[in-house]
DNA sequence: CGCAATTTTGGAGCGACTGCAAATTGGGTA
DNA sequence: TACCCAATTTGCAGTCGCTCCAAAATTGCG
């Protein structure tokens, strides 16, 4: 339980190498700072440095853990009878209401999102990041309904959501860096969080349909005919 | 319009550069192959790799814009009075009845996606393409519904209908890796894949909501109950 | 043939990352 | 206090992907 002084020295190390790595990040670039470089700031070696962090996008994208457990959680220990979706716009809207961190809409998160777009090597490890997200999502989901292995019904649904939220926050950071006021953009995104979780829960079926009156009914009925003649297309 | 020896041998250069490459990657491995090896194996300096080749994994992910454009193609093409997943239902089992490479069911596939899981650099590549991919078909669906620049319906339908096709993909690849007799998953696979969509048709809203009978019932109602006084949850 | 444009090549160098052995440090023990 | 073991840090050499640059080699053309 103690902790000796060792333990402490690492922790503090670890912390202090992130913390100037961040630093750095932030006033030059990613792509701009080396790593030998973040190893001298923080008096090291850059051994050292990769004795904590695996690779240099760690040292940028840390508390993974973190989110893929808040992800998870979302599902296990939602409400009774409450639906998964139900379970994230409730989630969402209380990250939101509360500027949380969790979904990208704390302030500051402009930067962040700025300097991951500005490098591609960030950028490819955020998105193994989600898909790892995902991943653990998927598998909650399907221990939850109990769902075969080999169901893809939790996985589609965890993609889904994921891809929503990602989307708002998305949403949020580019605006944010256009330089519109914080309060305006949320704002906004409340109603197109509340369109983008309807939508979830009454599906996309109809979306680029061209409705011109008779005459997509027209087109309508005569697709509807050819069901029985046609090769293709009668897969529903 | 005639093509001179010169563009030729251009020609034959990258294709035996690429050839030769994939030979490589498929008796070793991506990772255990350098680009030293491929530019020693097609007798051209490791410059004359790069010169072709922007990347390592380039030489093993070609065809990029040709599968973006095919995604495009099924939403521009779609019939009159057509929905966007209708247009995707039917490419897709369109790809399947034919064993067609587009999304993923022609034989040898598994090789390709052994290949690409085993490799943490050429995954990393591949879920790049396939969010540039996403974003192509995002725009693709907001020019021909004519929604905005900021409306994140477009974008999000393209996520959904990708997850799907992706997931469907990957399942195919899965279970042949395993041996299974390809006629057999495939026969599954449509199945499947009706599921998907009309999941995508009909939305996941009650999704992993407990449905107990009176229990369940129960605690719906009570959940309904509360919606005047709490004060997060009203968001729909 | 001879000139210009294009392509290929070699070489030097950078940066992320690995492996290893030596040096340093911390925590207990005699 | 002195000492030893184990964990941690460090230096060093080396690999690999990739870039930059200038010098060949090749091709097209008058």
């Amino acid at each position: 339980m103690e902790e000796g002084l060792r333990e402490r020295k690492k922790r503090e190390t670890r912390r202090r190498i992130a913390d100037v790595a961040m630093w750095l990040f932030m006033s030059r670039g990613f792509d701009n700072v080396t790593v030998a470089e973040v190893a001298r700031a923080a008096d090291v070696s850059v051994n050292t440095v990769f004795n904590y962090f695996g690779t240099k996008e760690d040292l940028f994208l840390d508390r993974r853990d973190d989110l893929r457990d808040l992800r998870t959680r979302v599902v296990r220990e939602r409400a009774p009878g409450e639906s998964v979706v139900a379970a994230f716009r409730r989630d969402f809207f209380q990250a939101l209401d509360e500027g949380d961190w969790r979904y990208g809409f704390n302030e500051g998160a402009e930067v962040w999102g700025r300097l991951v777009s500005e490098s591609a090597s960030l950028a490819a490890r955020a998105r193994e990041l989600e898909s790892e997200i995902e991943e653990g999502l998927a598998a909650a989901i399907a221990e939850e309904t109990g769902a075969d292995d080999d169901d893809l019904t939790p996985k589609l649904v965890a993609q889904h959501i994921l891809g929503l939220t990602r989307l708002l926050g998305r949403h949020y950071t580019l605006r944010s860096t256009a330089g519109e006021p914080r309060e305006e953009i949320l704002t906004d995104l409340r109603e197109r969080a509340r369109a983008g979780f309807d939508l979830l829960e009454s599906g996309i079926g109809d979306y680029g349909r061209r409705s011109l009156g008779a005459d997509a009914v027209e087109h309508r009925e005569a697709a509807g005919d050819e069901e029985d003649d046609h090769v293709e297309g009668d897969h529903r």
